[in-house]
DNA sequence: TTAGCTGCAAAAGGTTTGCAAATTA
DNA sequence: TAATTTGCAAACCTTTTGCAGCTAA
């Protein structure tokens, strides 16, 4: 059932389609969401919105995203220790997480078919890969050898 | 370099050999992680302790986490949108969470085999699988065409 | 003795919620 | 009009931190 609407008013139009209403505070979320980078944070998309829209709320945000999740258009990913991240509704693609040094790997979306395939037959488990990264080291972190340890690269001091 | 001992004074042998000191605290956040279920959330653990130890603070807990997973005779892995699980360190498996019901399916070691060797030689990627679990629905929940929605179970009301 | 732990309290994120006012359909 | 949505403030939950005293080695 998910849509993979290119602009503010797709969105707005499925959002109303569903039962929901147009306001400039979902616009605006919205717009932040189509500008943004692969993934964002709440606190990243309340920050864009609040340049614009200095009254939009932060809990407007989540109730948001929340709403937009419902209606399909929106998804968000744990990328890591942090907060999620938010993107809109994509072809089915998963992240892999560096866990030295935080890159976000994109990965091909047939990678993980056999898996699915074989979780389907063995224990009838049905593979939502999008909904967490994979996590482990980069190319590049792997020739460095450098290695996790237990502090891991936050996104934040 | 991981060790997978299997009482309480194993893991504390390896916490003295690595330079650390073996308090009464730390036996008992140990104890509580032998005695708990598979996966074991911190404040999980807290209350373990606290029932024979009510000295120890919460804090005390997470910073003996964080020293048992130095160590590498813990592991933490993100199952969902609640809080970190802990358990001790174990050979190497997966998790897949249902976005449904919140059960916990264990992959057998050897299915992400292939795509880690994909994600090696494609992207010189290194997998580490046990970081994170994977997300979809489990069999009860695919044949009963239950839906996750935007409200996925979460462990505590 | 001395480096490492601990308890406490307080703070720091990230996210949710109750409520009354405002707004959309 | 009726049902949603919003702003605000405050709570909530998980985890971290500063600090002074305690303790294992």
């Amino acid at each position: 059932m998910n849509v993979t609407p290119r602009t503010a008013d797709d969105v707005l139009a499925v959002v109303r389609a569903r039962g929901g209403r147009v306001t400039a505070s979902r616009r605006a979320v919205i717009e932040a969401l189509l500008a943004g980078e692969h993934h964002v944070t709440a606190d990243e998309i309340a920050a864009r919105v609040a340049a614009s829209h200095p009254e939009v709320h932060r809990s407007t945000v989540y109730r948001t995203l929340e709403r937009l999740q419902e209606v399909g258009v929106v998804t968000h990913v744990h990328l890591g220790h942090g907060p999620s991240t938010f993107h809109l509704a994509d072809p089915p693609h998963t992240h892999a997480v560096c866990s030295v040094c935080g890159t976000v790997v994109e990965v091909p979306g047939d990678a993980l078919d056999g898996l699915a395939e074989r979780l389907r037959s063995e224990l009838g488990f049905e593979l939502a890969a999008q909904h967490f990264a994979l996590s482990g080291r980069c190319a590049a972190c792997v020739a460095t050898g450098a290695s996790a340890g237990s502090a891991p690269a936050r996104s934040s001091g």
